[in-house]
DNA sequence: CGTCTCTTTGAAACGCGTCAATGGCTGTGG
DNA sequence: CCACAGCCATTGACGCGTTTCAAAGAGACG
């Protein structure tokens, strides 16, 4: 099952109705660790990620941290809320400084309305994101720890620089380890494996990957 | 979060839209164990459970069966497939004999637009699944194998009988296994403990539960 | 320069998966 | 009608992957 490049909220839309569109939404910036919302709240809006990185997460009743996904530039969010208008179903938190874009519930369902294509937009993109959890849910029933931190590790990492290395910006063994269902110690034994065959090289917060493609077959392999 | 008892899809229609809507769709009637459709074939249709039941799953390279949900009567299935257009996400498999009802997709594009009240609810199901899964992500991330088998067999009880006690018919340890992201082996011993325990009476295919409360005290445990 | 978060590493315990073998129930066909 | 095949279930033994607990080091930030 091959990843896509999330595709756009407003893909193929003629740059006046885009222009309307992103009009239509309230801009929004808020600092590293501010909450957009927490779960349980009622749905105010629909969110876009226009620079920064979210991260959406859910704490269990023991104290547990599970990441949902992180959500990164140009990416939506809680959409699923605010087409239901029902509650949100986990905590938005910003993991760095982070500028937004946001549709409340009544102003989206005109556009959604008023635009075909929109809609078809975000439909596909929550059908991108359920399509993800199933994904995720599946690797978290079959496969083992070190596998998942893989899977989760590429799909926090960045683009590719000039010498073919991608990183994973302010990202903790914590974080590493809430995205993959394990604990931050698997996290960081499993860390210090890969250094030793030079598969990555961990830092405080981040980690930089060499090349992606051995993580790839360690998170593909069938064993 | 409470379960909500999965509102249908006719909610608040007026019976002749109701009846029309239903008209649209196809009928169709399949035996026990009939594959519905595979995962990753393209989305033909919408899919409504009249009776029976079906099983969504998935089937990992390496042979493990992972169920994503099971669908009852009155329950949609591949809403967000239909709606988006690509692929289905899972085998459809019937789990019994099973009346269904089926929207092709062009035909459902239509109904949606033309009866709001009827798009709002199947984004509204959408929405329910996708928590659903949300959930259970969680659940998996962070609980133990019993507790997670105690979550699955609570969604898998049939209605209360005359003397309060629910049953799980058709339902095997593998099933139970597979829902909890676990071995049919560790399926088997929790069921073995909790007979000890009273706290169900299990069968061949079936599971009997005198009294839900005990086991929804055990799902719900936050130790 | 102290505090806080992030990280590492060891040692021990344990849950659960894995393997193997056995027995029972069901439906089918000779 | 009985025997066989096939699926479902049970149970023990074993081992390994992971969690858990504890302690200490290192980078970041005010």
């Amino acid at each position: 099952v091959g990843r896509e490049p999330a595709a756009g909220v407003l893909e193929g839309l003629d740059p006046a109705e885009a222009r309307r569109i992103l009009d239509a939404g309230r801009p929004r910036a808020v600092r590293k660790g501010a909450t957009i919302f927490r779960e349980g709240e009622p749905a105010r809006a629909m969110h876009l990620v226009e620079a920064g990185r979210i991260r959406l997460g859910q704490v269990t009743a023991a104290g547990d941290e599970v990441v949902v996904r992180m959500a990164g530039p140009g990416e939506l969010f809680a959409a699923v809320a605010a087409l239901d208008g029902r509650s949100y179903p986990f905590t938005a938190t910003a993991a760095e400084p982070t500028r937004l874009r946001e549709w409340d519930l009544s102003v989206l369902a005109e556009l959604l309305r008023a635009c075909p294509r929109f809609q078809a937009n975000v439909l596909g993109i929550v059908g991108i994101h359920a399509r993800e959890m199933l994904d995720r849910f599946r690797e978290l029933a079959t496969e083992p720890a070190p596998q998942r931190i893989a899977r989760a590790l590429l799909r926090l990492l960045g683009p590719p620089g000039p010498s073919g290395e991608r990183v994973a910006e302010g990202v903790t063994r914590r974080d590493l380890a809430a995205m993959a269902g394990t604990t931050l110690y698997t996290a960081s034994r499993v860390m210090a494996a890969w250094q030793r065959e030079d598969l990555v090289r961990p830092g405080r917060g981040r980690v930089v990957v060499p090349s992606a493609a051995r993580l790839v077959e360690l998170a593909e392999a069938r064993a």
